[in-house]
RNA sequence: CGGGGUGUAGCGCAGCUUGGUUAGCGCGCCACGUUCGGGACGUGGAGGCCGGGAGUUCAAAUCUCCCCACCCCGACCA
């Protein structure tokens, strides 16, 4: 039984000054956690018993799959990490740090390496797979900036698995396991989810799924059909590319005089507005212009090259996710020295010709997929104050690659069903990859088939970040008087508040209604606190969170005690004699 | 890393523009008394290197410069 008048807690009455969002704030002010370092939390007893309930509930589903429970030290030699190159692909992300004889140490973010060597240490066998082994345990991200508290903190516990298979097929159903899991592992937490196509970004490997839980204070962007099941992080949507067109009878390109159109707002009212340029049948629009943006690549070895992106006029590249498709790449903007240093390009009325790897730039050149063989384009003409028009995809110039870095809109079509998607926010709760055999590979983790040739074993790696789901789940279940705990993950199942003096009635009898609760299995948290007014014991009931609230006050001269359900708010008069069964029979 | 903001008692804040008593208010905390169903009241207390350093000045919380920390918005991720 936990006790109010020795709880190590202190709720506060003002909000604290330093949080943001509902989940940081609340969770400070009840007393669950408290800021210790930036991007670092220490938790407060009812925040501990919260955490542990929700690790509690990820390791019941993962050992309900068979998978079993190791753990690794966060404190880990370079040479592994270097073996994969994550060393340096994690760039300023990753805690490195050197011991006394000067080795390189890092603190870990994610556990890949070490769990294929401890599965190479000691086995060797196609028949000691498939394998599945997990550890919920603390990672560390120096993350450039920390935020809305256990949303985004700098250490955190994350409950990381990992499969090994033989084959594609193995992983699949391993991959499979995970994904169910995890559905069944957020029901029971009480958080709503969405699960979405992913990028693996850092990670590698093929293909991954996000469950994300839909919050506008989460940082990923997804799409999710209006028709379909289709969704998708935006930096994973594919576009549906309309189909190519024959470029036969297309116009020859021309170029233009388009002075002062530096913008393409400015380029397309100069076009709308000249006899000689405008359209008969439609005006134009920005959609009609190819915008061709130039950016740095910083690699992680330190070098840098340039990348230009070819989008319609009437979207902009996405920094989030250009960055997912040339990762570990980093962005920088190209800026007017790099223009300087590159004579073939005119800012403003940069064109196709002036890019590509084979051009005189010599920069690779990537388009949008909506730039199909045969569509015809408004764009520079590379002479300040020019412009072609009609030049056609295909005919007139071809690019290195195509990329998915425009932005997604809503409204855009589902690259499955053709129907609206709309966007909406999410933070990411957990991640499923297929690794493949990248890892594996690095680290030279094989076993031998039955034929007793080598064989690089297929890995996947799962994530579910168990801070931050407490995080989303205060986020998910609060109001404007404080939290509310789905009943799975609160500290209590029911909270007892005595009200009355000290030398009063209702003291006695509510420790003997905590008692008989307790005895009937429930976990009581217990307001015995002494000479507190009772609107302190209401305002931190309400406070805290917890689902049921029982007040033994003035009631009790009638044999009634008051029963309040916190997430709706229904109060109703109940005897004493009923109470424990009825609290017994509540979900 | 860029932009914006804030550092004064455990928490929330005022004071700073225009330098000048002993640095103030609310909450919380301690003692005594009253009160007791939605953050009660009285009386008396404790608690501060005004983020740090350097400077200007007879005099700095207040003016100047340099650091540091935290928060928010952008570029990164469970």
């Amino acid at each position: 039984m936990l006790r109010l008048s020795t709880l190590f807690v202190r709720t506060l009455r003002d909000d604290p000054a330093s949080a943001e969002v509902a989940s940081h704030r609340l969770l400070v002010r009840a007393g669950y956690i408290r800021r210790a370092a930036p991007g670092g939390f220490t938790w407060l007893p009812l925040g501990w018993i919260v955490f542990r309930n929700v690790e509690r509930i990820i390791r019941d589903e993962m050992d309900r799959e068979g998978f079993q429970e190791v753990h690794f030290p966060a404190l880990l030699p370079r040479e592994p990490y270097e073996k994969t190159g994550r060393w340096t692909d994690y760039g300023d992300n990753l805690f490195r740090l050197k011991d006394r004889r000067g080795a390189d140490m890092l603190l870990a973010p994610t556990h890949e390496e070490m769990f294929a060597l401890l599965v190479k240490d000691l086995y060797s066998s196609y028949k000691d797979l498939p394998l599945v082994i997990y550890q919920i345990q603390n990672k560390f991200r120096d993350e450039a900036r920390p935020r809305a508290g256990l949303l985004r903190s700098r250490e955190f516990s994350m409950k990381d698995s990992y499969s090994f298979d033989l084959d594609d097929e193995g992983l699949q159903v391993n991959y499979d396991k995970h994904r169910a899991a995890y559905q069944r592992t957020f029901e029971r937490l009480g958080m709503p989810y969405v699960i979405v196509s992913a990028m693996s970004g850092a990670m590698g490997g093929s293909a991954s799924e996000e469950f994300l839980a839909p919050l506008p204070v989460g940082e990923d962007t997804y799409v999710r059909c209006t028709q379909c099941d289709y969704a998708a992080n935006t930096e994973a949507v594919q576009v549906a590319p309309p189909a190519a067109l024959a470029s036969d009878d297309a116009p020859l390109s021309r170029v233009v005089d388009t002075p002062d159109t530096p913008t393409i707002q400015t380029l397309v009212d100069l076009m709308n507005g000249r006899a000689d340029l405008r359209r008969d049948d439609r005006d134009w629009t920005a959609a009609d212009t190819l915008k061709n943006v130039v950016v740095t690549l910083r690699h992680p070895d330190g070098t840098s090259t340039a990348l230009a992106i070819g989008v319609p006029g009437d979207r902009d590249v996405d920094m989030k996710r250009l960055e997912a498709q040339v990762a570990p790449a980093e962005i920088e903007p190209f800026t007017e020295a790099d223009f300087a240093a590159n004579a073939h390009l005119v800012k403003g009325y940069i064109g196709p010709e002036s890019l590509g790897e084979n051009s005189l730039s010599g920069i690779r050149f990537v388009v949008d997929p909506r730039i199909v063989d045969g569509s015809r384009w408004i764009t520079g003409a590379n002479q300040r104050g020019h412009h072609v028009v009609d030049l056609t995809a295909g005919r007139d110039f071809t690019a290195d690659g195509v990329i998915e870095a425009a932005e997604v809109h809503g409204g855009d079509p589902c690259p499955r069903c053709g129907a609206a998607l709309e966007i909406a926010r999410g933070i990411e709760i957990g991640h499923i990859f297929q690794l493949g055999r990248m890892y594996a590979e690095a680290l030279g983790l094989t076993v031998l088939d039955q034929n007793g040739k080598t064989r690089v074993v297929t890995m996947g790696s799962y994530g579910i970040g168990v801070s931050r789901a407490v995080g989303a789940i205060a986020e998910l279940n609060c109001d404007d008087r404080g939290l509310v705990w789905p009943r799975a993950v609160a500290p209590a199942d029911v909270h007892i508040v005595a009200t009355g003096k000290a030398t009063d009635a209702q003291l006695p009898a509510a420790e003997v209604l905590a008692a008989e609760c307790e005895a009937a299995g429930l976990r009581v948290l217990f307001d015995d606190r002494a000479g507190v007014s009772p609107g302190i014991k209401f305002k931190d009931a309400d406070l805290l969170g917890v689902p049921t609230i029982v007040v033994v006050g003035r009631g009790l001269a009638d044999g009634m005690v008051e029963l309040t359900d916190r997430r709706s708010g229904d109060k109703r008069d109940v005897a004493l004699t009923d109470i424990v069964a009825l609290l017994c029979t509540l979900d």
